[in-house]
DNA sequence: TCCCTATTTTTGCATTATCCAAACATTAGG
DNA sequence: CCTAATGTTTGGATAATGCAAAAATAGGGA
């Protein structure tokens, strides 16, 4: 019971501390992504070229946001929308050279700002613990329903 | 490797989609508070009358995210803010009638929301789940240093 | 071909959370 | 007293998210 109300709390608590960390490390490095548009970018590297619903599905945002993650991505210039050749209502967001270009350094740092946050937790606790992560977020995708 | 990148994703996601779950059911039940808000109410009903930066402190936010949020209940009529006599520049927020009003059943319907969450998770995968957490948020504050 | 409906994305508008820096009022220490 | 520190507010900015309506296109009948 104790436990129960500390995870609503602690969970909004990591993902701010988690989101400011990230932002603060990627200022210093040069590296100009938030949050959720190195979400976006970390999808395209790793699938290619993809539709924005694909998008909001991997990443579990909806339309609206991934519209605007694109439209800020596009502005930094790292993705182009191309329109698809057999069905004109989809875009094909596709990664431009400057996109490409920052994949391997912006993983490498995402990676290791990660490592450092898990620093001292056991495989086998963090096996659980994203294990769990995926569990409440199933829970919930049910209750919808 | 892919464990690491899971986390940065995960919490992120699952954070989403429970303040959105919470918002809806509060929002169902006629409770109108944001989940942020709602973790300043229940510090108040938890500790009583306290200061704007206890509060911060306690629920880990900045002094002007809690400004805001103080604005807001005040809005609603749910707390006032009450001039210190032994401080003036300290304000102690204090819960009004209805702030007090709605205690139980709020704390009511977010036990069950989080408890519907949870569903599933055996009492141990949840006190590794918050351990970590916990970790990774001391983590990150060590890393600021 | 034309119409209706469904699909993909955009737009406009609103709220909220968060950040930063500067201002303000008040207190406390030298 | 004056200055520095403290607790809070303000103004200005960006970002994420939500909702509803619009726009463009596709596809299936009649």
């Amino acid at each position: 019971m104790m436990l129960i109300k500390q995870v609503g709390v602690m969970v909004n608590i990591l993902n701010c501390k988690l989101k400011k960390h990230i932002a603060s490390v990627f200022k210093s490095e040069g590296i100009n992504l938030t949050a959720e548009q190195f979400l976006v970018m970390d999808t395209l590297w790793n699938q290619g070229e993809m539709t924005q619903q694909s998008i909001a599905y991997l990443i579990q945002k909806d339309k609206n946001s991934v519209t605007q993650f694109i439209d800020n991505l596009e502005k930094k210039g790292l993705v182009n929308r191309v329109v698809d050749s057999s069905d004109r209502r989809v875009n094909n967001i596709r990664l431009s050279k400057a996109g490409m270009a920052m994949k391997d350094n912006t993983k490498n740092v995402a990676i290791d700002v990660l490592n450092d946050i898990v620093e001292g937790i056991s495989e086998e606790d963090l096996r659980t613990f994203v294990k769990v992560l995926n569990k409440a977020c199933d829970n919930i995708e049910k209750l919808k329903e």
